[in-house]
DNA sequence: GGGTGCTATCTGTCTAGACAATTTTCGGTC
DNA sequence: GACCGAAAATTGTCTAGACAGATAGCACCC
C-alpha cells in the first residue's frame, strides 16, 4: 500500500475497503489482518472502519466479525432519506423531462389543498423524472400563480422544483405533508414510465408548506417501487432521561 | 468522577458533557483539560466527543476548540416530526387480530435485515390490523428470539408491538428504515383484508433499529391506502452554519 | 448422540504518549 | 501604530500495545 501524503491514512484505507465491498452480508477481513495488509496499527484500522460503519456500509458484531450491508448494491446513491432536503437532493442525480407547462383552472380538490378559492387559475406542470436507469416517476405539479411566475423551464428540468422556488423567491419550504397509496397505472402514465398498463404503482400526493404555513406546491406522483426504491429513514424524536 | 462499572467510560463521559451543554456556539473545555477532569486519556475523551459530534450537538474546529450547536433535541440530520410515534400510536385506535405466532427458521433475506447468522431461528407473527372501518393492514413481523421471548400474546393484540417491546425490555427504538412499493394483493392477503384479489396494495418493508444500532424488528405489511390513509409529515432540519 | 466446557478468534474499550496542522495570541521590529 | 514572526494552545492523526467481553468451533465426557 502506497499512501499518498497529505491525505489521512484512515481515509485512504476506508476508500480502499469501500471499493472492495462486494455482496451484502459478507464478512470482511478481521481488523487484525487488515492491520497487516495496510501496515498500520489497529486504532487506525478501526478509524477507517468507523467511517464505513457511519456510512451504513458495514456493521460490526463483537466476537463474529465485521459485515457488509445491503447499502452497497449499485443503487445506494438513489435512495431517499427522510428529510425534505434529501428529497430535494434527488434533483442532483435525476432530471425532469417536461411534458407540459400551462396555466389552467385548478380542480376543486387541488384548490382545497393549496387553499385557493374554487375556480382559481394556477399552473400545472407535468413531467417524467429520469435517472440513469430510466424513467421512474411521473409527476404532476400544481402551483399558485404568484409562485409559478418566477420560474423558467430551465429551472424545472435541471434542478428540483423546490430548490428553484427557494432560489428565485423569498419563499422557504418548512414542512411537507404526504399521503401514499397504491394504484394501477393509468394507460398514459404507464407508457411514459415504460411499464405495462395496469401494473401497480406507488402514488404520492404531497403538499409543501412555507415557513409561514402557506401551501406552496401540490404534487401528485406515480412511481415504480422497483426501478427506484422509495426508501425512508425516520429517526425518533429523542427523549432525554 | 465515579465511573459505574459495566458501562463504557466514554459513554458516561459523553452523558456528563451532554448534561452540561448550555447555549449554542459556546466553546467547551479543551480535550486536554477534559482529560484531567475525567481522569482518562485523550483517546477516551475524543471517543466521548465523537458521540456528541455524531449526534450533532458539538462541532470541532482544529486550532480553535470544540463548540456546542443549537441542537437541543434530536439528531438534526434526520428530523421527522412524529412519524415513528405516530405509527406507534396506531395501537390506540386499532387492534391486531393474530393469525399465527411461531418459531421458525428465518428466510435468508430477513436474516440479513436482522443481521442474524444464516439459518437462525426467529419468531414470525402474522396478523391483520383492524380499525373501526374494518381490516386495513396485513402484517408479518419477524423478531430475533431474545426479543420475542419477552412478549405475550396479549401484548401483541392490544397495543403496538413496538410499544410492547419497549415496555417489556430495556430496548429502545431509535430509527426506522422503510422501503415502499406497490403490489397486487396476493390471494390470501386479499381475503383477509376484504379486497378483491389483485387489487393494488401498498407494501412496506420496515426494519426497526434500537439505540445501539441493532435491528430489533423486521415487518412486511400490506395495506390499502383508501381505508386508512398513510400520511406522513416531514419537517425540515435546521441548517447548521 | 448430546451436552459441556475449553480455547481460539474477533471486536470493544482503554492507556500514554508522539508529531503534525491549524489558529490565536503576543511580542518585537520597522 | 502597523506588520510580521515566534510561541502557545488546540484539534487531527497515529503508534503499539493491554485486557475484557462475545462468539464459534471443537474436543471431551457422560
Amino acid at each position: 500500500m502506497n499512501y499518498r501524503p497529505g491525505i489521512p491514512r484512515y481515509l485512504q484505507i476506508a476508500d480502499a475497503i469501500r471499493r472492495d465491498l462486494r455482496g451484502e452480508g459478507e464478512r470482511i477481513a478481521s481488523e487484525h489482518s487488515l492491520c497487516a495488509r495496510f501496515e498500520v496499527s489497529r486504532p487506525t484500522i478501526r478509524q477507517a472502519l468507523d467511517v464505513l460503519v457511519q456510512e451504513g456500509r458495514l456493521y460490526r458484531h463483537a466476537g463474529r466479525g465485521t459485515f457488509s450491508t445491503a447499502a452497497n448494491g449499485g443503487d445506494s446513491r438513489l435512495r431517499v432519506i427522510g428529510s425534505i432536503d434529501d428529497m430535494m437532493a434527488l434533483g442532483d442525480e435525476t432530471w425532469l423531462k417536461l411534458i407540459s407547462h400551462e396555466t389552467v383552472t385548478v380542480p376543486a380538490n387541488i384548490a382545497q389543498a393549496l387553499r385557493l378559492p374554487p375556480g382559481s387559475k394556477g399552473t400545472r406542470i407535468v413531467g417524467v423524472r429520469h435517472a440513469e436507469s430510466g424513467p421512474f416517476q411521473h409527476v404532476t405539479v400544481w402551483l399558485p400563480s404568484p409562485i409559478a411566475l418566477a420560474l423558467s423551464d430551465e429551472d424545472l428540468s435541471k434542478t428540483s422544483l423546490i430548490a428553484a422556488i427557494e432560489r428565485q423567491s423569498e419563499v422557504r419550504i418548512k414542512t411537507l405533508e404526504q399521503v401514499a397509496d397504491a394504484v394501477l397505472a393509468p394507460r398514459q402514465v404507464a407508457e411514459l414510465l415504460q411499464v405495462r398498463p395496469r401494473s401497480p404503482l406507488l402514488m404520492f400526493e404531497r403538499t409543501y408548506y412555507a415557513t409561514n404555513g402557506e401551501p406552496v406546491e401540490h404534487a401528485v406522483t406515480y412511481q415504480t417501487g422497483r426501478r427506484y426504491p422509495y426508501r425512508v429513514v425516520l429517526a425518533r424524536a429523542e427523549r432525554r432521561s
